[in-house]
RNA sequence: UCCUCGGUAGCUCAAUUGGCAGAGCGCUCGGCUGUUAACCGAAUGGUUGGAGGUUCGAGUCCUCCCCGGGGAGCCA
């Protein structure tokens, strides 16, 4: 699909476009203001912010898609203006008047109102000013926070990865399909799991939908899907919620080497389709849609697991093979490169039983993790999956598993196995990555943390 | 779970050696014809996280507890 057809905006009902005299001024959303100048239109939105100069007074009117500022003049309209210096911030309001090119404007064009119809006017002050906040206190306040400042542009970042990752799969017909969330087992055994009473048994929340889509790979060929996952870990990093968006792809007849490639254009998709349709956003955010770009040019580097050890070694880390990386391993890692890069390989020890071992070093997985630049850490694990009934039932004796939970899993294996591969990718990781975002819990409308469950 | 920093007005923060509880922002009022977290003036606003202790006297020192920020481990 051409990207202009996919920016084309269809029109909808919206609420009170006519004017007092009856007169049609069509709603238009505040990010098309400057395909207006010279024609009366009606702005739908929320008083962002109030400034007055005696006889002349700004509103900032937000309404999701940006801000505009309206110019209201005491000489030229003095009801209007006494109305307006009235108004509080958050107040929901609809504005009817003419856009105006003006050079002195953000972006490029304001508004001149003839009416304010108020449809709400709080009457205690908006709990966020315009200045700094400590981050507990914008958590708390995380439903109002979202309306304001950077959080806007985030969000819509958020809206296009999402809409990114699902268009790169669909274009390569891929089916979306989707994994339980309540489960009976876990993915991986290790992990702790959000338990709860499933009709007095017990049953966990899903921490990924793999072994899920493995089973509908072998059904459909290559599936994808974005779905929640939950990790009981008591974790307090900038990495970390407990509940996350995964974007998982699994699929049949592929190997490890097929699997990364599609993984480096997907990557590089993204970015290219978010630079592209979120350019502004970005730019708010200060980030360089073109440097972004240039970030994931491919292909992306492939380091093997030994080699990043002797690189980390060679750059004063404390790391031996076999180690696993930490935080800091993974950011020096990223500055090296100065773009996403493969570590693959990894010792099967350190990896879960469903990882194909190397077929020329059974020590090792044939799996990856995809590390993100500027040490926004590990944005996607994947592996190529045993698909060998009597190797992956020897893994899980290895770690202990129960048997008798994956026999549904085991099933695929006795049923035209076929070698096939997968991923997951961390959705908020991704979207903190690009916006360049302190922390993760910016990432999400809702973050859920350990010690973080309202609003 | 561990390490570390913190909790004072609605918000962001000061308070010297243990000696009268302060400012900016917000809200309210007044002023200002191009403001960009506007600016200027006035007024408002306090159980210093909680409990106990030391002291003539505790925001400040001690003990315990609660809550939050940052980080580690684990992971996406």
């Amino acid at each position: 699909m051409p990207c202009n057809q996919r920016r084309l905006h269809l029109p909808f009902p919206r609420l009170r476009e006519l004017n007092r005299k009856g007169e049609r001024m069509p709603a238009i959303t505040i990010n098309h203001a400057r395909e207006h100048i010279g024609e009366q239109v009606t702005i739908q939105g929320w008083l962002y912010n109030k400034r007055s100069s005696g006889k002349i007074l700004f509103l900032q009117v937000r309404d999701g898609t940006g801000v505009i500022q309206a110019v209201i003049s005491a000489v030229d309209t003095s009801a209007l203006f006494d109305q307006a210096e009235g108004l509080t911030r958050e107040t929901s309001l609809v504005m009817r008047g003419t856009v105006r090119a003006d050079d002195r404007a953000p972006t490029g064009c304001e508004l001149q109102p003839t009416s304010i119809d108020v449809i709400h006017s709080p009457d205690v002050p908006f709990p966020i000013d315009l200045k700094e906040h400590t981050p507990g206190f914008l958590m708390d306040q995380r439903h109002l926070w979202i309306r304001t400042g950077r959080q806007v542009p985030i969000l819509r970042i958020r809206d296009a990865v999402f809409r990114a990752f699902r268009q790169f799969f669909h274009d390569r017909g891929f089916i979306a399909t989707e994994a339980p969330i309540l489960t009976g087992t876990s993915v991986e055994g290790t992990t702790t799991l959000f338990e709860l009473d499933y009709f007095g048994d017990k049953a966990y929340l899903s921490q990924s939908g793999q072994l899920y889509l493995e089973a509908t790979a072998m059904a459909l060929g290559n599936v994808y899907w974005i779905g929640p996952a939950f990790r009981a870990e008591k974790s307090k990093t900038r990495k970390h919620i407990t509940e996350f968006w995964i974007a998982e792809a699994e699929m049949a007849f592929c190997d490890h080497a097929a699997n990364l490639e599609i993984q480096e254009q997907l990557v590089s998709y993204i970015v290219d389709f978010v630079a592209g349709e979120r350019k502004q956003e970005l730019q708010q955010l200060g980030r360089d849609p073109a440097a972004l770009r240039a970030q994931v040019k491919l292909p992306f580097p492939r380091i093997d697991y030994a080699d990043a050890v002797d690189r980390l070694s060679k750059a004063g880390h404390d790391i031996t093979f076999g180690d696993d990386f930490g935080a800091p391993h993974e950011a020096t890692l990223a500055e090296m490169f100065g773009r996403p890069v493969f570590v693959e390989r990894f010792p099967s020890a350190m990896k879960p039983f469903y990882m194909k071992r190397d077929p020329k070093d059974e020590a090792r997985v044939l799996g990856a993790d995809l590390i993100a630049p500027e040490g926004y850490g590990e944005i996607i694990g994947g592996s190529q999956r045993e698909d060998s009934y009597a190797a992956l039932v020897a893994h899980m004796e290895e770690q202990k598993l129960p048997l008798d939970a994956y026999q549904w899993y085991l099933d695929l294996r006795r049923f035209g196995s076929v070698p096939h591969a997968g991923f997951g990718m961390g959705m908020e990781r991704v979207v903190t990555w690009l916006c360049g975002a302190a922390h993760i819990r910016e990432a999400i409308p809702f973050a859920r943390q350990i010690n973080r469950l309202y609003p």
